[in-house]
RNA sequence: GCGAGAGUGGCGGAAUUGGCAGACGCGCUGGACUUAGGAUCCAGUGGUGAAAACCGUGGGGGUUCAAGUCCCCCCUCUCGCACCA
């Protein structure tokens, strides 16, 4: 054996090794329980950096770990390849988006292998990929089929300068994120899958996601935002038209002194058309306009709307109550319609004190009285109700929640409702680099889907990637003149393709069965397969992917294509890699990468470094200096297994099984096996690594003081365990000294090791004395002293003598196998 | 404002259930070996103090024989949502 440690030419060699032998290959086997590890593929914009060897570092300890234990173990990685900075990069430089995407994909895919993460690569995929993206066209048909994807005019996010709808997430405080221009809104023809149907199983599902961290379900409630509630029908004076408005207050109706319109109402229109107020109403919506998203939004804007000289009859009183228009009311959400409640509603106590509209209470506090002359807020809690007609004196809580719901409901005012804040899902992207929406325009048929035997539509490889005018497929007569599938007839192909959150949306699911040219899986292998057990990934997801994950996997339930509703049963959210508290970025250019940590320290040390920076879930905020610590300490390991193979080559002195030390050592070797295995089991990597490096310490000095110790059963044990259970955290190095003490290749195929309770408990323990709860004295005692022991040698001690003198003991607390407490 | 999480040495972080605060690592100090050290090894390293001892887990109270851990109040930071009726 080498007497140095020399990364580079163990890391190469075992990399070549592995592959050739494709020691990580798995399929299935029924006879076999199994674990499907999967951390969030990602999009492949240049090399790795140090935030994705953060999360495929998990993945990977856990993925070995599993396999270890006799799990069946899949472990895929593959490449979310569709997307925006491709397709950037074909506008600033020329390259086509397939081939930036290609190469990007052959350099994270080297720094992947150099980290020697243990995929099966022969289930790799990639989104862009025609064999993939074939079926996420075959899968958004059956959404077509079922009613479930559908065309509509929306107002979108459009950047004016790259002439294209921009994703919720690409727009940043309102500007594109690309060219920092302000985004508008513009009404276009779009695709959506219909999210809002699975709202409440969204929502109620969460209870069976136990294993998810509870900030993401949280963010995903917030998300789908339900909201319990009534409809209520107020009557137009002016026109006699009713108008449904939505609150979560019925029991707040008779304080209503005004009525509320979103600017963009189509009511308002028709009652100032013609009118001297239409100038008026033109203007206040202009001044809305110039304003960006943030500005409208924004909770310290000041409220302000325009008096519509109009009154709305609200039925529970038959008053008249004037119409306004206000800034603050929302069109996507309800009715765009809304009743004020000045007195119980903060925003309409805002409203009605700038324009001077009359206050009534109706809520009455459980304590206390209220004025409206003096009310500096609106009292939006619960209390008697008053001023309320017959309801006078009922509990509030009582008349929100069943005794007016029930009284509208009578009278046919209203009726209870459920709103949600989650919208429908907005799939149309006016990019090339994404996957074609399968769907056939004709003059006669009308909208017509791609037959499922002429799919995949391919993306055409030659068009044009002007930054300005209609998108690239637009603009590609070969792409999109084409014949009706269904009359044969001159048609046109949708020139916009999906979102590339459809792709990722399904792709667990292709892992189980990625080469199937047949369907987009085999039931057989996703009924081994699926759910995935533990889900990796960064926060940034935690709407986003993880929810339309879910609708995804509930749809295709619901098509009976899969037997599982929910697709991650584990979840474990990794935190960021930040600089300066702030995420790394490539405008800031601190994007640190691994690939000169791994030029200079090895994969190993760098694995292990990172791992060993603090716990999964916290963010890390990212420095170089502590990784000379991990490569000293393979260093170390290193060391130790040399000076092992040298001691076995000696004549040692015997040893016997009486040794102290060598009891001693078993203890340490059991205890440590214990203690890696505990920590890996919840995720604590960094305090694992730390239980080994101490074991490695200990093991040293043993060396130093005791080397025969190790010419014995036991010392074999030590060192054996030793590789063993650093093996999943560093790979490479494991590899190398389980082949040089003579262990059976791989190291990554050896059963993990187990431990005897009663080894892993220490022989002797410190005892600890405290006199009135301060430590005064230690003693090392018998592991299992009784506590009667523990008390006579507590009050024996000289010091603890000392220290009590003549005075009272008035209580002596005995933790067994811990301290003894007196009380003086 | 609402919701979630966090605050421990010079630094990253330990401390399954209330039971020795600071494991492990970085850094630092001293020493050994060296032509040399950015290699390696040994010793030390929360603060004050000569010592005994005292003080120490954001701040203030409390419960307890015993509190980083439990309860109450407050402060700071991070993240998410944010005029959703």
């Amino acid at each position: 054996m080498q007497e140095k440690y020399d990364f580079s030419k163990i890391e190469d060699k075992w990399m070549s090794r592995w592959e050739e032998d494709n020691i990580y290959k798995t399929s299935r086997d029924p006879e076999h329980k199994k674990k499907y590890i999967l951390v969030m593929f990602p999009y492949p914009s240049g090399p790795a950096h140090i935030g994705h060897v953060a999360n495929y570092n998990l993945g990977d300890v856990l993925a070995r770990y599993y396999a270890r234990n006799g799990w069946n173990v899949l472990h895929p990685m593959g490449w979310d390849g569709f997307g925006l900075p491709a397709e950037n990069a074909a506008i600033r430089s020329g390259v086509h988006p397939a081939r930036y995407t290609w190469d990007n994909i052959a350099l994270l895919k080297r720094d992947l292998r150099r980290l020697g993460y243990s995929y099966d690569w022969d289930r790799e995929l990639a989104t862009c990929s025609p064999d993939y993206y074939k079926w996420t066209q075959w899968l958004f048909l059956k959404f077509y089929e079922n009613g479930l994807a559908y065309k509509a005019e929306a107002k979108a996010n459009w950047c004016p300068s790259c002439r294209t709808v921009l994703a919720n997430e690409q727009v940043i405080n309102g500007y594109c994120e690309r060219c920092d221009t302000l985004v508008e809104k513009k009404l276009l023809d779009q695709w959506f899958l219909k999210i809002t149907d699975y709202a409440e199983r969204l929502l109620e599902d969460m209870e069976k996601l136990k294993g998810w961290p509870e900030r993401v379900l949280v963010m995903q409630r917030n998300w789908i935002g339900k909201s319990n509630g009534c409809k209520v029908f107020f009557k137009v004076k002016e026109t006699g038209e009713t108008i449904g408005i939505f609150t979560t207050r019925p029991d707040t109706l008779w304080g209503v002194t005004f009525f509320l319109l979103a600017p963009e109402h189509p009511l308002v229109d028709r009652l100032t058309k013609g009118t001297k107020l239409e100038k008026e109403v033109f203007d206040f919506r202009e001044r809305l306009k110039g304003k960006t998203e943030i500005e409208l939004t924004a909770l310290d804007v000041e409220k302000e709307g325009v008096f519509l000289n109009a009154y709305a009859i609200n039925p529970v009183n038959g008053e008249e109550v004037p119409i306004w228009t206000a800034n603050f009311v929302l069109m996507e959400y309800g009715t765009g319609a809304v009743m004020a409640v000045p007195a119980h509603d903060q925003r309409d106590f805002e409203f009605a004190k700038k324009y001077s509209l009359p206050l009534r209470v109706v809520i009455k506090p459980y304590e206390g009285e209220l004025d409206p002359e003096t009310m500096d807020a609106a009292y939006e809690g619960e209390g008697i109700m008053i001023n309320s007609g017959l309801f006078d004196g009922l509990d509030s809580l009582e008349g929100k929640e069943s005794r007016v719901p029930q009284y509208l409901e009578e009278n046919g005012w209203g009726h209870r409702e459920v709103n949600y804040r989650l919208r429908d899902w907005l799939i149309s992207r006016q990019r090339y680099w994404g996957v074609p929406i399968p769907i056939v325009y004709c003059d006669k048929c009308g909208i017509v889907t791609v037959p499922e035997k002429d799919l995949p539509v391919l993306l055409p490889e030659d068009v044009d990637f002007f930054p300005e005018g209609p998108s690239p497929l637009e603009r590609s007569e070969q792409f999109r003149l084409t014949a009706c599938p269904s009359c044969g007839g001159r048609a046109e192909r949708e020139t916009d393709t999906m979102d590339t959150f459809v792709d990722s949306s399904w792709y667990f699911i292709r892992f189980a069965d990625p080469r199937n040219e047949k369907e987009a899986f085999n039931k057989g292998e996703i009924d081994y397969w699926l759910p995935v057990d533990q889900y990796i990934g960064g926060i940034e997801h935690a709407i986003l992917h993880l929810l339309y994950s879910r609708f995804f996997t509930k749809v295709l339930y619901d098509l009976k294509l899969v037997d599982f509703d929910e697709p991650f049963t584990n979840l474990l959210c990794q935190g960021m890699v930040v600089m300066g508290g702030a995420k790394m970025s490539k405008s800031k250019g601190n994007i640190i990468t691994p690939g000169e940590f791994l030029d200079s320290y090895g994969a190993d040390t760098l694995r292990l470094f990172i791992l060993f920076l603090g716990p999964p879930e916290a963010d890390k905020e990212w420095s170089e200096s502590g990784i000379e610590g991990c490569y000293r300490f393979l260093h170390r390991v290193w060391r130790l297994v040399y000076r092992y193979l040298n001691i076995l080559t000696l004549k040692a002195n015997p040893v016997t099984e009486e040794d102290v030390l060598l009891k001693e050592m078993v203890h340490w070797t059991h205890r440590t096996v214990k203690q890696v295995t505990l920590d890996i089991e919840r995720f604590s990597f960094n305090t694992a690594i730390a239980r080994i490096m101490e074991f490695v310490n200990v093991l040293g000095k043993f060396m130093e003081e005791a080397p025969s110790l190790f010419n014995t059963y036991e010392g074999r044990k030590a060192v054996e365990s030793m590789i063993l259970i650093l093996a999943p955290f560093a790979p490479f190095i494991c590899e190398e000294l389980w082949s040089e003490i003579g262990g059976d290749y791989s190291v990554h195929q050896q059963p993990w090791p187990t431990w005897d309770e009663n080894m892993a408990k220490a022989e002797t323990i410190t005892m600890v004395i405290q006199v009135n709860g301060k430590v005064r004295d230690r003693v090392e005692v018998e592991a299992d002293i009784k506590p009667q022991e523990m008390e006579e040698l507590a009050l024996g001690s000289s010091r603890i003598k000392q220290i009590i003198q003549d005075r009272q003991i008035k209580k002596v607390i005995v933790v067994p196998g811990k301290l003894v407490n007196i009380v003086i």
